[in-house]
DNA sequence: TAGATTGTTAATCGATTAACAATC
DNA sequence: TAGATTGTTAATCGATTAACAATC
């Protein structure tokens, strides 16, 4: 399982060519080629077949493509979906609460185990843990991944404690930079980028066609 | 103003700044250096000067730094939170729901005014308009933004519906990859493409220490 | 065999970083 | 003046794309 050194930009995409291959998986004959998942996908042929070739490690055949099966397979692999993944979360404010009743995570192999605030309380019929009781659940559960929803002020000392009890991969929410210790990850859902490149966007748009 | 031009990437770097600058600003002397900003976000110092020269026309003065009352009102200008942007939302499932009720978004500037679904119904105090109202609203309260929260499946003939429609820029939550015609921007936020990259770095952490 | 498709090597592109000159 | 800080030009780096050879 040589799963070493996938690019982050591949990493990225292999979501997108799983989600593509499992919806038509029946109406293929078991193989697919690279440029009909590109232009599916509206990818260029040469990086979908990069891609596709990382992930499954018996490469394609030519005139035939890739085997879907493998592919799937070797995506889930990569994915980390084939090994399930626990979590908790820290903040259960609006978006800590509504990630937390999301049902869309554990599809893709992340399982939140509990979550917690600085005061206990229950939310979506979930128990919210006092952060008191976080370093004890961590180590008990042997978590190594934590989903951050606090405010922007409090998400470094968050981050603090998380890594301090051997959090190694941090999905951060909050509108702030963190600074972690070398060795832990740091994947940043900044709403606020998103939203600063949307309506740039718009605004050029608009500019340009008054 | 001119705002053309900023790469998407310093554009998702503007956040940062603008938080760190808010937060910090009663205790500067009016003037900050992009040294200051680096150090404290943990970032290359001429990646900063570069990008706060982009927000701040006057730009800045040697051995002083950057004006910060003017970094600000520029951050704001380009991220477009000095116009608040009109949205609507289509999905009004879990996860929709939740943006629905999260109260970060006006923050920067981001105004959802009515969410559609299959069928009418409310969900937090909000009401939900059936997919049918959604041409008619469009048009009547000239919006350009959409986010889109529902399955995959459905998402990219919501997207068909939301250009046909006069929507230029589309916020997608869904796991999908969206065609769209020209000049119609897709920003993803794609839940499974960051856990990618949390559960592999994870993966080869745990497999390199074992 | 001919053609589709894979795989590889080289060119291009955008973003980051390093080196240095200009300025208050 | 000396030093901090800006601004610019060139080098580096990673990712994407183009060109082409290999193979079923």
């Amino acid at each position: 399982m040589k799963i070493q050194g996938i690019s982050t930009q591949t990493l990225r995409r292999l979501p997108y060519y799983l989600n593509f291959l499992v919806s038509s998986e029946l109406e293929s004959d078991g193989y697919i080629s690279a440029s009909a998942v590109a232009s599916a996908l509206n990818l260029n042929e040469v990086q979908v077949r990069k891609d596709l070739a990382t992930v499954c490690q018996a490469g394609g055949i030519p005139k035939k493509g890739f085997p879907v099966s493998d592919l799937i397979e070797g995506l889930r692999d990569c994915l980390g979906q084939n090994n399930v993944n626990d979590a908790i979360l820290v903040g259960a404010g609006n978006l800590g609460r509504a990630l937390l009743s999301y049902k869309g995570f554990e599809q893709y192999g992340l399982n939140i185990v509990a979550a917690f605030d600085l005061k206990e309380g229950t939310a979506n019929g979930k128990k919210i843990f006092s952060m008191t009781k976080l370093p004890d659940i961590i180590k008990r559960l042997n978590i190594k991944i934590a989903v951050i929803t606090v405010p922007g002020e409090s998400a470094q000392s968050v981050c603090d404690i998380l890594t301090q009890n051997g959090i190694l991969a941090i999905w951060n929410f909050a509108p702030a930079h963190l600074r972690v210790p070398m060795g832990v990850l740091v994947q940043n859902e900044n709403m606020a980028s998103s939203l600063a490149v949307l309506s740039n966007h718009l605004k050029s748009k608009i500019e340009n066609s008054g």
